[in-house]
DNA sequence: TCAACTGGTTGTATCTTACAACTTTTTGAT
DNA sequence: ATCAAAAAGTTGTAAGATACAACCAGTTGA
């Protein structure tokens, strides 16, 4: 990929973002089709963080609330995410992965742990954290 | 937003950038109405790298041909890029911008780089740097 | 010369998404 | 306590992005 030299850093890092943005869609859409990128992004933040509403996922990933309230339902169709009634009993509904939606993860995890093994090979464990530390800043919030 | 420590690094670099790249689609559709994301990102490969063919994108972006046929189609009939045979006159058809796609192109950039520059407003120069190289070696090839 | 390859298009089905209108629940002010 | 407003979520609808398969058009080389 020829590139012109910007000696713009920022719109470097857009354009390599871009890149990454357009390849894990289509990379993750293909590596396993029971669980394509949307699904499999909000499977793996449910279970990052347990308890979770729909909402918060609208927030995290600015998403329209319909998209995210079809996606879950679908999960949950699935048996992969189970609903239930918040602390209060009440309308905020919490979510969390079931056992079976864990395996899934995992199963998905391990063949896209080949494919970011296979990229992070030649990185030192320090550059990898370094990576990881300033994606966190970028994301931010 | 709460997190597991995994103390799993590369899965950590995962997640970020899976957030990323949801966002920057979900931003880019809003920012700019002409414009929307796959079409930005398309025009402005072909900006950086003028003379680049249709078969090109879709490996840069890994995507199938059928996509960017239509894609690239759609960006000649608004007339933001043209098509011309390639240097031996034959198949091969070289992208460019047109002039009307280059101020597209720059006018879309004025607006996403307001929140880019919220975003790094208060890095330093030698972490955007960081950033963009360990980025740039991600993205490979 | 013709088979194989490369680049590209079109038909079709599916997935993702936004927006708008709606329901239900919670909260707050009077 | 009551009722309006906000928050959470759902459903209808339309548009966009994408893949896969089948196809067409030039190019190349045996």
């Amino acid at each position: 990929m020829s590139r012109d030299t910007t000696e713009d850093l920022p719109a470097d890092v857009q354009r390599e973002l871009t890149v990454f943005a357009r390849r894990i869609r289509a990379q993750s859409g293909r590596l396993h089709p029971e669980l394509p990128f949307v699904a499999h992004s909000m499977l793996s933040q449910i279970a990052a963080d347990p308890g979770c509403r729909s909402v918060d996922l609208v927030h995290l990933y600015r998403l329209d609330k319909s998209t995210v309230s079809r996606q879950v339902a679908d999960l949950e169709r699935r048996g992969l995410v189970d609903r239930a009634a918040g602390p209060e009993g009440g309308r905020p509904q919490v979510l969390q992965v079931t056992p079976a939606g864990a395996e899934l993860l995992a199963e998905a995890a391990r063949l896209q742990r080949e494919e970011l093994d296979s990229r992070l090979v030649d990185w030192s464990e320090a550059e990898v954290g370094e990576f990881a530390r300033l994606l966190r800043r970028y994301n931010g919030d």
